[in-house]
Formats: structure tokens, sequence, C-alpha cells
DNA sequence: TTGTATGCGTTATCAC
DNA sequence: GTGATAACGCATACAA
């Protein structure tokens, strides 16, 4: 008696190859509609394929062929809109190109990155698309896709190599007017919220901070820079400290690397009677959903993410494609505009 | 030259074989550490495969066993938090078992959960865990893995079908403990906005909030049941439908299906005057992480994603391993409490 | 345009 | 406890 595990026997190109008086390499060849053919014969082997159940046996091909049009993507964390652009992106690239995606989540995680590349590697998947954890320094884990040349493209947070390309916004540029949008509003104290400036994104956000305020002659403090993870309760935790400083030290503007939490420090500074914009402004990062739901609405960054999977997933299969130019193209840069909202908005009375 | 594309030759056991003066049967069987071996050699064995860099290839070996190690997953869609738990939930289950997972979405499009499926059957999974999408009615895309004996297990919104298991929260209770809430804060005129009555999730949905009401002698009003996709425009559609209404009709309450239109919906009355929870209280649906960033906070009914994920995957395996009883145990209920917070709270003066 | 023959890497069966 | 061998299903080099 078969269990439930006992798989019925599949339809092979060899069962088909008998039913038709042909042989399996015929049937190989018609299947994948290849050139060299006799219409009437794929369609006749495409009728009796459909009408015997047949299916492509991914394992055997893989085998033969060693490719497995399966291209692996690490993200850090799958929870934000953004990243559920960015797989739409990859997503529908892939299936224009006849390619699965597997993908993986780091929860910000290095040693969790480092498991989901050895699995994707053992996977043997054509291709890697990378968005790096926060604490990822060294690149070990991604020797083996390196020394097999299975291409690498990072997005997002690109990684600290030349060996691979990335798509990324220009978060320096992005930053620099999301500051000087506050000046221009009229605030002088501005405070940054920041991420882990191992990323670049984050290091870069941070510079195009700086370099606004140097540009308006307002002087760097201290005080006014935390990074930490980005994450709800890093936004309550800024919020606090903010009301935990004297009215003279406290920030009237803050530019955040992420909407999550900047969305939450407004909420606890709502909560504590502190008016928003009036009080202090704030420029979020991302464009998420919540972005616009808050109140007052939060002006923000918009990052492209479908754009950014979409580029992403064609560099890849450029690379794949035998295009090496793809890799050599270090950087691609997409544009992020500002969009500016109620939270932000304090034109001088 | 080799290209890019070009793999390097990958040891095999083979290659071990001749380099311990070994059979490929050996190796095979000693790198599975499977009983009835020499320690030593087993040993040995593993040493050897490290320093020459060996990988278990898994198409070979997953076209000798007919196993793949691998489950197909089909959520509606992946940008919330409940889904991004469930998926959690299952992932920690399967690395557990050593098996992995694919993620499909189906962005409530029948035609899309119908190619998915197509997918991982073609991919050959071991198991289907799925949410169906809005509007699937017949589950013929489904056949080929009940035909198969492929295990499927749905979660959240069940199989209209007793071929499989489902694993779900008590959704009429819930909704009933919802509004019975909302009636207690002394609301007379409950709106419920809900969704597609396909999916039984929302049919048990809208039939604890008749339940409640009739329990509390409150008449069923047509004009105040509103059926939607319950997304951010929904949401927004059916806050300007409340304002539409003149007074007397108007709800002074409303019991939403997911907190994301509760939210819009609340949003966009805020805008126009209305004092929540005072004039109009809300209930939403899943505890998402926006439900306490928006003001009022939202009281919600907890939608345990990572237990149901858990769980549904934990069936799955029990019958993959043989388990049938797993199967007839046709439905697993998970708690789901009511989360007072201050968008009901409307103690009478 | 079609057929023949072989190998991809693993594992199960059967010997020893 | 270990070895020899066949088979899983497909795709290609080569022959026809």
């Amino acid at each position: 008696m078969p269990s439930l595990l006992t798989m019925h026997k599949d339809v092979t190109i060899y069962d088909l190859a008998r039913e038709l008086n042909l042989s399996p390499a015929t049937i190989s060849r018609g299947l994948k509609k290849s050139n060299a053919h006799n219409n009437d014969t794929v369609a006749r082997i495409l009728r009796k394929a459909e009408e015997m159940g047949y299916r492509h046996n991914n394992f055997a091909s893989s085998l033969r062929n060693r490719r497995t049009q399966t291209i692996g993507v690490i993200v850090h964390r799958m929870n934000s809109y953004f990243m559920a652009t960015v797989v739409a992106g990859i997503e529908d690239v892939a299936r224009k190109e006849g390619y699965h995606i597997i993908i993986t989540q780091s929860l910000e995680k290095k040693e969790l990155e480092k498991t989901n590349a050895q699995t994707l590697f053992d996977k043997r998947v054509d291709g890697l698309l990378i968005s790096l954890a926060f604490d990822t320094t060294d690149l070990a884990h991604l020797e083996p896709f390196f020394d097999k040349h299975i291409p690498v493209i990072s997005f997002d947070r690109p990684l600290p190599s030349d060996k691979s390309a990335c798509v990324v916004i220009d978060n320096y540029q992005a930053a620099h007017n999301a500051v000087t949008h506050l000046i221009e509003q009229g605030c002088k104290r501005i405070m940054h919220i920041g991420g882990n400036l191992l990323r670049d994104v984050y290091a870069e956000r941070l510079r195009g901070y700086r370099q606004s305020l140097e540009d308006h002659n307002i002087a760097y403090a201290e005080h006014l820079v935390r990074l930490c993870e980005l994450n709800e309760q890093d936004g309550i935790d800024a919020a606090n400290y903010i009301l935990s400083l004297n009215v003279r030290e406290r920030p009237d503007a803050v530019f955040c690397a992420n909407d999550v939490s900047a969305a939450y420090c407004m909420s606890r500074l709502k909560e504590r009677g502190i008016k928003i914009p009036e009080e202090i402004a704030f420029v979020g990062f991302n464009n998420d959903a919540l972005s616009r739901l808050i109140e007052p609405k939060l002006t923000t960054i918009d990052n492209p993410g479908y754009a950014i999977g979409e580029a992403a997933a064609t560099g890849l299969f450029n690379v794949l494609k035998g295009d090496e130019t793809a890799l050599k193209t270090n950087k691609l840069v997409l544009k992020s505009p500002l969009l500016i909202r109620a939270s932000s908005k304090r034109l001088k009375k």
C-alpha cells in the first residue's frame, strides 16, 4: 500500500517518446521549442505532453546543466513597505527571465546572513542579490560565490568591496536635501537619528546632514546625533532623550534615517505635549505607508523600492547573459525625491 | 578562457572516494552519518569533505530520492506585520526540520495564485502551505497536489474543502467580543467594514458581528455593513461614505476587519473633524504595528501570526512523517484576544 | 530534422 | 562494515 509519501511515477520524456514513436532527444528539444525542428512534430509533442500531464523535472535538468534558474535574495528584513516593493521588482524581472527567486531574511543578524548565504550557495543559485545586515563586517561568507564566479549584486546597503556592483540611491544628496529643507523652514538645531555607520547608507546620510549644516553655517553638535537600529523602541528612546534635554539644548527639528523610528519618536513627543511641527519638525526616510497615516503626515524621502529591485535583478541577468560590464559599472544610482508633508512645514510667522 | 558562467567543477563523492580509497557508496553513507558505520571512517570522510570543500548536490539527491526537502508557501500578500510573523513561524519550524521554504505571493489574485501553485508543483515541493486569495473559488489549481498526495495545509483563510487541514483563529468569537465591547462602551449604531465573504474569515467576522448585535437587541442595518478589499483606499472610501450619511444614520462605532482600513478610515474622519472615539469609536483587527502608532491608539484583535505559522508548518511535517491524523483533525483554532486601546474607550459620562 | 549514447551526482539494492 | 552497480530524468555531442 502506498503511503502518503510515495510519489506516483512521473511522466518523463521517455514516456512521451514511446507514445509518439520518437526519440527522447527529439522530445527534449521539442519541449523547449528549440529552433531546428519540424513545427508539426513540436505541436504533436506539446499536445501529448499536455495530455499525459508531463511536467519538466528541474532536478534532472539542473543536474545536467549545472544551472538552477534560481536566484537567491537576502534581505535584512521583509516587513517594510520598502522591502516588499524591492522584492516585487526583483520578482517581476525574474519571472520574465524564467527564473525563480528564493528569499531569505537575515533579521539584521550577521550570523543568520551567513547561514542564509551558505544555504543559497548549497542550493546552487545562479546569482545572489543581497542587502547586508546591520553588523556585517567581513564578507567571508560571500567568498564561495566570488570563487565560483556566481554574480553577486547588492542593493540598498552596498557591499564594502569592489567585487560586485550595487544599486543604491544617493543617500548623501537625499539627506542634504532633507536637512536643507528643514533649515529653510527656519529650524536651527536639527537632530539626526541615524543607523549603524558600518552601512554606507547611514554613513552617507550622516555625511549629507553634516554637510548641509556646514553649508548653512550651523555648528555640528555631538549631542544631536543618535545612532541606533532605527526600530520602534529606538524611536521612543530618542523621544525620551529629547524630553530629557533642557530647553536650550533641545532640537527644533529631527531628521530621521527611517520612517518607523520617526513615527514612534513623533508619537511619543506628541503624547508629552510637544507640538509637531511647531516645536519640533520632522523628516523621515523611505516613504513608508505609515508616513501618510500618522499625524501630522510625515515629510520623507521616497526610496524607490520597485525600481531598485528591478535594476538589481536586471543587472544580475545582464551578467548571467555574459555582459560583464554590468559588474564593472560599480554603482547604479537612482533618484529619491523629498516628499514634503505637514510634519516639516513651518513657514515663519 | 572560462566565462563567468562556467562553473568550476564541483567536488563529488567520487573525488572523496578516490582520495580516501573508499567507495562512493561508503562516502554517501558516511556523510549522512547513517548508523551502520565505523566511527573512524566517518570522521575521516567528514574531515576530507571539509578539506576539499565538498558540498552536497541537492539535485542529484532529489532526482534519486524524489524528495526536495522544500515546502511551498503561498500567501496573499507579504506586506503586513501579520504575514511577516506567520512566515517567521513557518521558517523556524522548517529550519529545524532541515527544510527550505519557497514563498510566493498571490497579491489577492486568483490567477497569480494559480500560477504560483503550478510553479511550486513543478518545483516538486514536498508540501504546501496556503492562504487563499480574495477571489479564489474553485480549487482546480490544487488538484495536482491532492492527486499526488502532496499534503496541503491552509492557514488564516481556510480552503473550502475537507481535503486538507487548516489553522485559524475563531473569527466568529473574536468579532463577537469586539462588537460586544463596543456595545458595552455605549455604542448603538455599529458599522462593520468587512472583507469578501468567499473567505471564511470574513464571513465569520460578519457572523460574529450580527450575532452580538442580536444578543443585545440591536437591529441589523444593511447600510452599516460595507464589504471591500480592506485596503487603504477602501478605508478612505468608507470614511467618505460615513460623512455622506445624515446624522441620524451615522454610525457611532466601526468594527473593521483589518487595521489598515480602520486606520485610514479614522484618519480621514479626523481630518473632517470627527472626534474619535467620542463621536465614532473604532475596533480593528490584526494588531498590526500601525495600530499602536496612530492616534488614538487602535483597539484591535491580536492575530497570532507566529503561532499560526508554527502550527501550520508543524502539522505539515507531521503529515510528511506519516501521521495522517494531522490531516483528519480538520481545524486547529488558536486564541486571539481583544486588545483594548483608546480608540474604543468611551466610558459613559 | 531526428536518433544514439553518455554523463550529471547521488542513493538504494544487493552482494561480499 | 564496505564495495559494485544501476537508476533517477534530462540535455547534448555526435552520427545519420
